[in-house]
DNA sequence: GTATTCTGG
DNA sequence: TTCTACCAGAATACG
């Protein structure tokens, strides 16, 4: 299958129009074998054919084959783009496609091309796709991966489809009005940082304003850090320590702030808006993480701001497509403790969920040897902390940056926490261990992650290893776990003939546009597609909400 | 094209 | 002594 390939730009293809109807009708040609459940299409990135198809009203079935998914599952660090999988497997320079269209802004699509050409590259296409799968497929059985291949990735592929062309709708207006405001902020704040700083520069550069916070102003003292290139690091973690120094520090975090929401979000999601349907299309991107979770692109619906006040104002502006639907949210609670529960079989931390505890006191309670009902807020943040360093692999100094305090003590603080739970401790341990041996890691279905350098002599480059290989088995389970639940959940909207949509996955979130006369059949079903979707020992429990926007719906 | 920073889970 | 918590993408500056 071979179209104009425009990565993440399928939805800007046209629709062919009614007096140029020769590439419409060659495509349908093809539809009986596309739409046969019987026949299996082999393909590379099949989701970009699949959308570009339904632009052709084809509504392609599967069974799926899809080789870039194949590698990613064999290779997950590597990339995935068939030129490269031709040159390394079949020692093959299949014509490039720049070579064929140019490239930069002058490249051509393909419907401007020769028939001809057209005709070689494609079969060209065609025959590197079935010999790139005649040799993955031994690897997938050899490798135990192919249920994770046929059972979850394959069929996921259609269902993000499915979810990139339903797209989102969003409140232009209240943002075009967010612009305005943001820009006046942006303008007081930059008066006060020049009068502070006695002289004009770009506060957007971490060079400039370097030289003035560090060099001009003298600020930091001993406790200014230089970047691997030499220059002063203005992070948020160095600034956030300056800021009772001097009031400048502060006004630059804000400057920070607003002109990052501004940039990236409110004056940039307007413009990527489909003018077709007036709806906002990410391209979610199946073989990038190297953990088997997703990313999203295009833009980037995964990191929409919610833990700043101004930051909510723009998750507010993601509404439902019209006033008789709502937004329905529903996300995985702890997902990844209870992934740390069921792995390590750790009697404490089950007994914790299975009681529909509050992790995150029940561990201060443990750890600071206090009963449940009197562990402070304090004790709790500092447990919060705890638990998320369990995950990606804690050290005493990285916790003790987190929460401020001297590496003794967190030193103490974890060696408390292991004499509490000491089966995270073991598994753990048996994790980096396994790491050892076979030189990779894998999650609850095999999906695996190879870490090659557990066993360098250099202390860094093992370091990572070894907390990749606690973390890749917990945030790659996750992600089965949710592919899962969405591949489930889209069957069943299918088979009902239901008008809700899933719209978003931001890796332990499912959002949902829902009529609301749905809601009440589709709320619950969700719920149990998704705590159903791959059982652990611990109880998986899921949050839903409802609202008129995606911050309402939290 | 690389580095830095900031947004999310 | 060093430097460290895991996974991503986008905007901007700058060589």
């Amino acid at each position: 299958m071979s179209f104009c390939y425009l990565p993440g730009e399928a939805y800007y293809i046209p629709v062919p129009p009614q007096d140029e109807e020769a590439a419409f009708d060659l495509v349908q040609e093809f539809k009986e074998v596309l739409e046969s459940p019987s026949i299996t299409k082999i393909g590379q990135n099949i989701k970009y054919d699949l959308v570009v198809l339904q632009r052709y009203g084809i509504d392609v079935q599967g069974p799926l084959y899809d080789t870039m998914l194949a590698h990613y599952l064999l290779e997950p660090d590597m990339r995935h783009n068939m030129d490269l999988l031709a040159e390394t497997y079949l020692n093959y320079s299949p014509i490039s496609i720049e070579t064929l269209l140019g490239k930069g802004k002058h490249q051509l699509t393909m419907d401007k091309l020769p028939p001809l050409q057209v005709y070689e590259y494609a079969c060209e296409d065609a025959d590197v796709t079935l010999q790139l799968k005649n040799y993955f497929d031994p690897l997938l059985e050899k490798q135990g991966l192919k249920r994770l291949f046929h059972d979850v990735e394959n069929p996921l592929l259609a269902v993000l489809g499915h979810m990139e062309r339903a797209g989102v709708s969003i409140d232009a207006e209240a943002l075009a009005e967010s612009s305005i405001s943001l820009e006046t902020s942006i303008k007081e704040i930059e008066q006060k940082i020049f009068e502070h700083a006695g002289m004009e520069f770009n506060i957007g550069s971490p060079k400039q304003l370097g030289e003035v916070l560090f060099d001009k102003m003298q600020l930091g003292g001993s406790k200014i850090k230089k970047t691997k290139t030499g220059q002063y690091a203005t992070g948020e973690e160095i600034l956030s320590k300056l800021a009772f120094e001097h009031e400048i520090v502060q006004l630059i975090l804000d400057h920070r702030q607003l002109t990052k929401l501004k940039s990236t979000y409110v004056d940039a999601l307007p413009q990527l808006v489909c003018a077709e349907d007036n709806r906002l299309h990410t391209s979610y991107n199946q073989a990038v993480a190297a953990t088997g979770r997703l990313s999203s692109t295009n833009p980037n619906l995964q990191n929409i701001p919610i833990r700043t006040e101004k930051g909510r104002e723009i998750r507010k502006a993601f509404v439902p497509r019209d006033e008789n639907h709502v937004l329905l949210s529903a996300d995985y609670s702890q997902i990844e403790l209870r992934i740390m529960a069921h792995f390590s079989n750790d009697a404490t931390m089950k007994e914790a969920f299975q009681k529909g505890q509050d992790i995150h006191a029940s561990t201060a309670a443990k750890v600071f040897h206090v009963p449940v009902d009197q562990v402070t807020s304090d004790m709790r943040r500092k447990a919060k902390t705890i638990n998320f360093g369990i995950i990606y692999g804690i050290s005493a100094f990285g916790l003790a940056e987190r929460l401020a305090i001297p590496r003794r003590e967190a030193a103490d603080i974890i060696e408390a926490y292991f004499v509490e739970f000491p089966a995270v401790k073991q598994y753990m341990d048996s994790a980096i261990n396994q790491a050892r041996e076979q030189e990779y890691v894998e999650t609850l279905l095999g999906r695996r992650r190879y870490l090659r350098d557990i066993n360098s002599r250099n202390q860094n480059i093992r370091g990572y290893a070894e907390r990749n290989a606690i973390n890749a088995p917990i945030q790659g389970t996750a992600a089965d776990i949710i592919k899962i639940a969405m591949i489930n959940i889209d069957q069943w909207l299918r088979d009902e003939k239901l008008a809700t949509r899933m719209i978003l996955q931001v890796h332990d979130e499912l959002v949902f546009d829902v009529p609301k006369e749905e809601l009440e059949i589709v709320q619950p079903k969700i719920e149990e597609l998704m705590k159903t979707a791959l059982p652990l020992s611990v109880p998986m429990e899921i949050g839903l909400g409802t609202g008129d926007n995606w911050l309402a719906a939290h």
